[in-house]
Formats: C-alpha cells, structure tokens, sequence
DNA sequence: CTCGCGTTGGACCGATGGTCCAATCTGACG
DNA sequence: CGTCAGATTGGACCATCGGTCCAACGCGAG
C-alpha cells in the first residue's frame, strides 16, 4: 500500500508528441545518443514516465521521430526548379550539413531503415534521378547506391563531429584517428592514408563521393 | 559482511581474450546484439563477470574485436594476381557475404571509425586502388566514398538480413516495408519504388553500386 | 452539477554494464 | 620441497536504464 501525500498538480501546457520529440532534440544535440533517457525527459519536462509513454511508445520511436524531425527541414530546404545534378549536389549538402549539427543523427540512419528519415532521403533522391531520366530497375540500384553511400559517410563523419566541438579537439582526434591506424598496421598504403587524413576535410570529401557517383550514373 | 562458503572450482581451461571473442560471436549470431550481454558471457563460459572484464575493456570493446574477427576471415579470403577491378569487386561480395552472415556486423562497423574492422576495409580497398594507379587525394577520396557506401549498405541490409532467416520472413519483411513506405507517403516515385523493393535482390543491388562507383573513379 | 474518460505522476520490476575485492591458483625462486 | 608474489577468477554490489501498471486528477460533454 502506497500513501501518496499531497500529489504534485497537474501540468497546465498539454504535452504532446512534438513537445517530446523537440525535448528530445535538445537532449540529443547536448549529451548525443546516451543522452536521450526516458528519465532525463521527465526532468527537462518536469513529469511522470507515464505521462510520456502516453505520447510516445519508446526511445526507438523517439529516435526515429527526432531523426525525421531533423532530415524533415534538410530536405525542405531543397530548392526546385534547377537541374537534377545540382540539385542532387545541394539536397546532399544540406543533409551533410544537418548530420554535421546533430551528429546523432547519423548514426540513428544506418540502423533502422522502416524509419520515416531513411524514406524521406530515399524519396528526394529519387524524384531527382527521375529528374534525370533513369527510369526503372536502374533508377532503383542508382537510388540505392546514392543513399547508402549517404548513410554510410553519415556514420563516419559522426564520429568526428562528435567530438569536434572546436577545431583543436577535431585535430588532435584527426591525429589520434591517424596514429592509432599506423600503429596497428604500419603498411606503406595505411601511412599514406593517414596522412591525407591529418588535414582531409569531411565536407568535401563527402562532395568528391557524390560526384564519382554522379560521374558512374552517367 | 558476505559469508562465502565453498567457492566454486577454479577453472581448468584458462579463459583468453580469443575464446571470449569467439563466444561473444556465437552469441551475437544466434540472438543478435542484443544478445550480447556480459551475464550471457559468464553463463555460456561458466564463470564470472570480474573474469571477463580481465580480458576484455568492456561490450564496446568486444563487439569491435568480435567484428574484427569476421571481417578479418572476410578479407583474407581475397585473391591477389587478379586486376584491380575484379579485384574489389571480389572484395566487395566477400563483405557483403561475411554481413550477411553476421548481420550484426552491419551496425556495428557504422558506429565508430576508430575500430580495427573499419581499417581493414580501407586499406584492402586502398591497396587496389593503387594497383588502379589513383594516387594521392584522389585515392583517398574513392577509398572513403566506396569505404562509406559499403558500411551504408552493410547497415541497410543488415536490418534485413536480421529478420530474413528463411525466405518466407524475408517476403513478409520486404513487403511490411513496402506498405509502409506507400502508406506514408503515396507518391507516385514512392509507389515506384516499392514495387521494386518487392523483387529486388540485395547482393545484385549491392554489387549494381560498386560498379557505378567504379565506372565514376575510371 | 456530475461523472466518464483522456491525461498524468510516480512506484515498481527485471535487466544491464561496470567496479571492487577476497579467494584461488601458478610458476618462479630460494 | 616449501613459499610467496603476482596473475587470474568468481561473484556481490551499485547506479541506471526501459518499460509496465495503476491510482489520482481534471476537462468537457451531458
């Protein structure tokens, strides 16, 4: 038997599912995935668990919600009435750059691929290469490989943001990254790589795979 | 104040870190990551968690050597003598088979790029692309670019994989995705999409975009 | 005014990863 | 052959997590 004495009154702003999600938002871009936790939510809302489970059936489905949130206003920027190319071109960088401020993101893509985020890149992808007359199963393989190669650099150049909040701490883990492969394996190719990795910039490395790519669908 | 009363044996057959790998592998294949657990750990090895933590930093730290492991069998397994070209595309079906094997090695290789797994494809990548004669930034912007489209379809198949165990599953997945794609969003391009989703083949797809990555870095 | 039902708060449960330390063994050395 | 220091092991312990459950609450329809 529980004696609840003198029960805390009830919230005057409804909560709601986007309420949570923005909260969530917030908790994410400020600790990254670890952040997000069903009890640092009731805090930052001041409520119950139950209140937001009501809203919301889990964290799963809360990443996803927040991941969609954030490539919702990437891919919305996108301007239309341009060529497919550039288009193509800018719809990445905007979502290059939307990963590069919720380095989260990224890593929440390349694990769920029912999640309404992967349909959205999925979609704006393809209209572009409709765009470009591709049609059918090629349309399809290309469209993949495009988003793939998205998700996957998405993943990679997380990591980095993740812990580049200045420049000197992106340097010295870009060092870090380069010494720790040497050290493993002190292969001509590794150094090379690794060397290129010290003052590489993840922008335009990202750019230079979406152009070998264009380059190939052409 | 802990009476400890008639302590188990100890161990005959000593624990090493390659024999917790190999059963932290065991587990990941039969229940996924899920099934990684330290507790499942002492259980399937009878003994305790302090022992394991010995041996092993911690679950990030196992599951990084575990998928080091399997990309390792992966890599070796490549022929060298043949050109470049046949050479990575070689490279590139070996992954995709040692993924789909161990699906939960697709997420875990997007995670973090500091890992040995991670290395190991760049440099059998890089190595052939300087048999290919690309030098200099150039190999380093196809290596990241096929690098990364290769850990993004690793990530994106593995969903799939994981609930493929017979062909049956695999159907009923491909089309609770396609509905799910059309039903939240009836876009002709969506439609279009989905229906390929229905008959398409991962490693033909897979292998569709290393060859356009290909035909984009010659 | 009243009363049903959509909300809300929070206690509770089982499980996890990691730390810590005492018990145990092994092998080197006297 | 004895002993003892260091490597190895077992498991209690802790903080924390996601999720369930239910009693209390108050808004709005009647």
């Amino acid at each position: 038997m529980t004696v609840t004495s003198a029960r805390a009154p009830r919230r005057r702003d409804a909560l709601s599912r986007q309420r949570i999600v923005e909260a969530a938002i917030e908790l994410l871009d400020a600790d990254g995935e670890s952040g997000l936790t069903v009890r640092a939510l009731t805090s930052r809302l001041s409520t119950g668990r139950g209140a937001i489970y009501h809203h919301v059936a889990g964290v799963d489905d809360l990443l996803a919600a927040a991941a969609d949130d954030v490539i919702r206003a990437a891919t919305e920027r996108t301007a239309d009435g341009t060529d497919p190319t550039t288009a193509i071109r800018d719809l990445s960088l905007a979502i290059f750059d939307a990963l590069d401020a919720h380095p989260w993101v990224g890593t929440q893509l390349a694990r769920e691929p029912l999640q309404p985020a992967v349909l959205r890149i999925w979609k704006s992808i393809a209209v572009q290469l409709q765009g470009l007359g591709i049609d059918g199963s090629a349309r399809s393989d290309a469209g993949a490989a495009l988003a793939s190669y998205i998700f996957g650099s998405a993943a990679q150049f997380a990591a980095g943001a993740r812990r580049s909040s200045d420049e000197a701490k992106r340097q010295n883990y870009l060092d870090a990254l380069a010494s720790a492969w040497t050290e493993r394996d002190d292969d001509q190719v590794v150094r090379d790589a690794a060397s290129h990795l010290r003052d590489h910039d993840d922008r335009k490395q990202f750019m230079a795979g979406i152009d070998i790519f264009l380059k190939g669908i052409t």
